[in-house]
RNA sequence: GGACGGGUGGGUGAGUGGCUAAAACCAGCAGACUGUAAAUCUGCCGCUCCUUGCGGGCUACGGAGGUUCGAAUCCUCCCCCGUCCA
């Protein structure tokens, strides 16, 4: 690779650095990029994800979208999966010891991750890592060295273990271990910057306290902001259900992201869309001063972030879809179908039940007295209500805004 | 190993023999109002059956037994967590 591939620093600089939260240390990422240039060997970056859950969602986007700004700029994006810490899991953020992974379902996951991450990343560019490469056959004497290159009382400064401790709560002693062993994965790669959320600071500076211990240069740490999660409050997890999966229909995810709070809005622009700081802020101002409609503004956001998964046209039409069930409350264009026997006496709740997979009859009496419900587009709050479908023919049964479906009665 | 404290519904957490499907708060759901936003207000918030009733049945307070007409509450054993001592 030519040394005329890499942008001036500065350019470089500030497109890097573009809505991330600390760099450690700025003018150390400055001077491994004035050397990437010269030589003409580019940085390699890495972000380490433990493949905990089948999904991802947004709030992992904001750091692999970094991830793709370094790639962008010519440098060389190593997504590393952590098949092997995964199986001890990062205490990060947790406030107790988490249930260990099985080898099947981290093998599993990190399948469906990898698919997931080239919907941002660049295939052909991206190198592809597994920590159990070294981990797994990591003899124990260098486990046993490799702690004595780190105190206890710095692990324990950690929030995480320290809140931990204040409130009586169980810490294992495996998961002291997790810095040290992701650690490994730096010295491993000999990387010259690691990507991390914010609440992963602490990881990110052991290891690079630990590639000094092993004569390596330390590597600069760039962090990226939690993501907010739709309800405006938590961090976007999918435990919280607060989470917009990057797989989700066009459609679903167009209406999520218009559910957020107008609050919420900036930080998603600033994180999950490439306008420049300096856009988001005039947005901003204009919506403030009314010359932009908060409404207008968030279906801009929503648009943006559906292309980005689905490509243009299908997000023109979840929002065309949006703007008719939710903004006019009619029926949706496309309705699932479910077929019935003829019958001349269906209690309502029961087709309730059908309309929402997993509801309770409990539930869906609940559901019809609080006028919920509504059949061929009156409602009808009596719990009691039995419906005669003999005749053949299609019905429409809404529940709430959120479903409707179209009830089939089929011919003898 | 010893002494002591603790384990309650998705979360926090009250409840020390019947009035407790279990306070309160949070989260969640539905309705009203809107811009499917937020805020606010109202209601709901274990499952099931029906004749939808302040209805019947079942399940639930770490686990298993027991005492009792009746147990989240008392007893026994077990499991788990923490604190202090070593």
């Amino acid at each position: 690779m030519a040394a005329a591939a890499f942008k001036p620093i500065d350019e470089q600089l500030a497109y890097l650095k573009k809505g991330s939260a600390e760099i450690i240390r700025e003018d150390e990422l400055k001077q491994k990029l004035e050397n990437a240039a010269k030589t003409g060997k580019p940085l390699r970056v890495y972000l380490g994800v433990d493949p905990t859950a089948p999904d991802i969602h947004l709030g992992h986007t904001v750091v692999l979208r970094k991830l793709k700004h370094f790639q962008d700029m010519g440098h060389t994006a190593i997504f590393l999966i952590g098949d092997f810490s995964a199986m001890i899991g990062d205490p990060t953020g947790v406030s107790e010891t988490r249930p260990p992974l099985t080898r099947e379902q981290v093998d599993a996951n990190a399948r469906t991750y990898l698919a997931q991450v080239y919907k941002i990343l660049d295939k052909e560019k991206t190198e592809v890592r597994y920590n159990s490469e070294w981990l797994e056959k990591m003899p124990s004497q260098d486990i046993v060295r490799l702690c004595g290159h780190y105190r206890l009382a710095r692990m324990l400064e950690r929030e995480d273990f320290r809140s931990r401790l204040e409130n009586n709560h169980p810490i294992s002693v495996h998961e002291l271990l997790y810095p040290l062993l992701t650690a490994c994965d730096a010295v491993a790669l000999k990387s010259d910057v690691e990507l991390g959320a914010t609440e992963q600071k602490f990881n990110l500076l052991v290891h690079r306290d630990i590639q000094r211990e092993y004569g390596l240069p330390s590597q600069a740490i760039l962090t990226m902001p939690i993501l907010v999660g739709l309800d405006g409050e938590r961090k976007m997890s999918k435990s919280l259900g607060n989470y917009v999966g990057i797989t989700e229909a066009p459609g679903e995810m167009f209406g999520k992201l218009m559910s957020i709070s107008d609050q919420t809005m900036w930080p998603y622009y600033e994180l999950l869309t490439d306008f420049s700081s300096r856009d988001i802020a005039r947005m901003r101002e204009e919506v403030r001063t009314g010359a932009l409609h908060p409404k207008k503004a968030k279906m801009e956001l929503a648009h943006v972030i559906v292309t980005q998964f689905h490509g243009e046209e299908a997000a023109r039409r979840a929002a065309a879809e949006w703007d008719l069930v939710f903004s006019k409350r009619q029926l949706p264009s496309e309705m699932a179908v479910v077929p019935l026997e003829p019958a001349a006496k269906v209690k309502l709740s029961t087709l309730v039940g059908l309309a929402q997979a997993g509801t309770s009859r409990a539930s869906a009496e609940r559901l019809i007295k609080q006028g919920a419900v509504e059949w061929d587009g009156a409602r009808i709050d009596e719990v009691t209500r039995v419906l005669d479908l003999t005749e053949p023919g299609d019905h429409t049964l809404r529940v709430g805004k959120k479903t409707a479906i179209t009830i089939r009665v089929e011919k003898k």
